[in-house]
DNA sequence: CTCGCTGCAAAGCCTTTGCATTCGC
DNA sequence: GCGAATGCAAAGGCTTTGCAGCGAG
């Protein structure tokens, strides 16, 4: 079983342990570094466990519990979505590149901000817990579209 | 008047100079690192110029806009709102510092990621534009209340 | 057996949209 | 004067909530 950790936490709080609550912890062990809006997570979760439906409504709360027992995190990418995805037991997070073109999302997993969060402790006496960082840009596959583009611009007109 | 920038992006995209347009720009330059929810927008900005009402659907068609034209950059602070700020010319963000004890937020002015974007640029093939980098951790008052309390123990028990 | 959890549907709330009117240019 | 922008109110879409029934401990 995978689901060790949220026995833990539900335990220790004396939550019940529901198969609604493994099955939708169990998604987000199974796709350890990819994120999911609360309807994604609703559909894909069902599909899997078409025996045992999942209301829309305890997909958000669980989601709630998960995220306040630091068991996920709530990522934005900007697209009016909230997304959700597992959070190492390590703690950190990994980073996301966001590319402003296609919109697609990379994930960058080494964490680089160790250093920097020792300048911000000290700079402002804040003690950093987490981070979450999210860098725009483009990403290699545009920026070679937009290389042939350039040399086919008097042929496109592109939608 | 302080509107240089937005009245060159409306020029340059042939769209109209409004009073609207002008309030609401005028109320984050005069704003400078603060951020603001719509609702937030919307009742300040309405106070301030007593005489034009704006309406909320202005106010997020003008956000949107503003955002497509990075004047305004929308940032998440996790608590369920939307909120945005004025974009520095620079194009570069400060870094938000939340505590997750009091829910305060700093702002980080310094950009500590310069060099951080190269490594990242090297090692994606991603070309990095912008960053958005928020930290969390317990503030220097949670702390100091917190040293508190724990001296206080036996007596405390804070609802 | 008890009380927390779930499902369902209704309610809430923020945001977007349609349309007539207003007002830049 | 023309077409974009606004205001208003209605519509939309995601999230939360109330409540009766179910099920973990």
């Amino acid at each position: 079983m995978t689901n060790e950790r949220l026995r833990g936490e539900l335990k220790k709080k004396n939550l019940r342990i529901t198969s609604q609550r493994e099955s939708i912890f169990s998604f987000f062990v199974e796709h350890k570094g990819e994120h999911f809006t609360p309807d994604e997570i609703y559909r894909l979760v069902s599909r899997k466990n078409s025996h045992s439906n999942i209301s829309k409504a305890t997909i958000y709360r669980t989601i709630q519990m998960l995220v306040e027992m630091k068991l996920l995190s709530k990522i934005d990418l900007d697209d009016g979505f909230e997304r959700y995805e597992l959070k190492e037991a390590s703690g950190h997070q990994h980073h996301h590149l966001i590319c402003t073109v296609c919109g697609k999302v990379y994930e960058l997993d080494e964490d680089l901000l160790d250093d920097l969060e020792k300048i911000i402790e000290e700079r402002t006496g804040f003690k950093v817990k987490d981070h979450q960082l999210k860098i725009y840009g483009i990403c290699q596959d545009c920026l070679a579209d937009a290389a042939k583009q350039t040399k086919l611009t008097l042929k496109t007109s592109k939608k």
